[in-house]
DNA sequence: CGTGCAGTACTTGTATGGAAGCACTTGTCG
DNA sequence: CGACAAGTGCTTCCATACAAGTACTGCACG
């Protein structure tokens, strides 16, 4: 797109880094962040950090309490369901805007992300990154790419979720499969189908989150205004 | 809602304001900002306001260029059009979603709004501020309140597309009998009903936009990468 | 008169120093 | 021993100074 017209700053790389560290777990919910280390670690000062923060904490991601602290946000169930809404609504309504004629270019793309989600040994963050191109692709099959872009601004909450939900030992397999009749159904001009299938598969992916979450509830909101508790003392090495 | 929990900050009263004054038309698409101007003007230091204005360009209704200038964005066609798919799939889906009773005071609420805004000598704003909390009000009728914050949030620039359209002449009366319509179809059990009038009101909504478009093509952006112009110098007084 | 170049006035980006506030710790007194 | 209060150390917020870069302005020169 327009990327010769995004100047480097650092604002941008700091918000980018911490935004993936984050989405990826690597830093764990609830976790305490602070201004003053998180520019020691990264080599800035304060300002960058600190403007990054301020947009994560407007995408849910982090929570930014003044003058006490800042901390990533816990995985909200409530925030983790209104994002499903939001994605099923906006996917399956996508599919009823399938022109005649695919894109021959973007699925072709799609055919070969689907080949790469079957590569054996892919580790989790690799399978992760194939399924939000796919589902990207698709929208893009319907011209609604930018709106995917809305969509996977505001399902921070549910990804991260997912993550968790593939922790353990579940095989991405099983999606792998789900995207491919997705596919299928769309190439053959099944738009009911699609719509079926794809109905199917995100709410597969939404199931797994109730089961870790009985799992694991300390990543999980108890309250929706949850106390932020202060900085533990972790001493790492 | 967590009213008590968010601290007055002055970062937030800012923000608040500007983006206000965007929607509302006060600040002209084009328009260009200045992080010192407006902290003159608002009384504080550049830093509550510049961290506003990354605020505002997240969401897409400010555009900064590094060492160059702020500017409040032109109404895109392109994204009005994404923000009205995205509307419409969410808000055509929340209908699906109705449960058998309805929440008795969320319809007494829609009522009451109803009568409002049907009433004479109502400007501009008050009917807008109606109509976003009818169409709130209408998805949490189906538990799905919550995702109104993030339409909300993505349809700035259909907003102010919509403003342009009621510059004129336009009655708001045309909406007000819509919305009664959908109302009725809701309170009646009608789904499908309630669908395709909900559809037809959006995209009534939306056809005024095209209308507007060639009357006031200067509002519009032409090019998704706009060339940004340096600050007309207006003296005033 | 046209053209090029340096100067200037503006912009946003980054760094840094208090200001204000919260929570825990510790000492002191009943 | 228990309770209360001052102290300490941390946090984010805000103000401000400087750095880097852009675009216009006006003058000199061909």
């Amino acid at each position: 797109m327009a990327q010769s017209n995004e100047r480097r700053t650092s604002r941008r790389d700091i918000y980018l880094r911490l935004r993936q560290m984050v989405l990826t777990l690597e830093l764990a919910p609830g976790a305490a962040l602070s201004e003053n280390e998180l520019a020691a670690s990264l080599g800035v000062s304060r300002t960058p950090v600190r403007e990054s923060l301020i947009l994560l904490a407007q995408e849910g991601l982090v929570q930014v309490f003044p003058k006490i602290g800042s901390f990533v946000s816990r995985v909200d169930a409530g925030q983790v369901a209104d994002a499903q809404f939001l994605r099923e609504a906006v996917e399956l309504s996508s599919l009823e805007d399938l022109p005649g004629q695919l894109d021959p270019e973007i699925v072709e793309e799609l055919r070969n992300n689907l080949e790469r989600q079957r590569r054996p040994g892919l580790d989790r963050e690799e399978f992760f990154a194939l399924d939000e191109l796919f589902h990207r692709d698709l929208m893009r099959l319907s011209g609604h790419g930018n709106s995917w872009t809305t969509v996977a601004a505001a399902k921070g909450h549910l990804d991260r979720a997912r993550r968790l939900g593939l922790h353990g030992h579940e095989s991405p397999a099983v999606f792998a499969d789900q995207h491919h009749e997705i596919l299928a159904a769309i190439t053959d001009g099944d738009t009911p189908g699609a719509r079926a299938r794809m109905r199917d598969h995100l709410r597969a992916v939404f199931n797994d989150i109730e089961r870790i979450r009985a799992r694991s509830p300390e990543l999980f909101a108890s309250d929706p205004a949850t106390v932020p508790v202060r900085r533990n003392v972790v001493v790492w090495e």
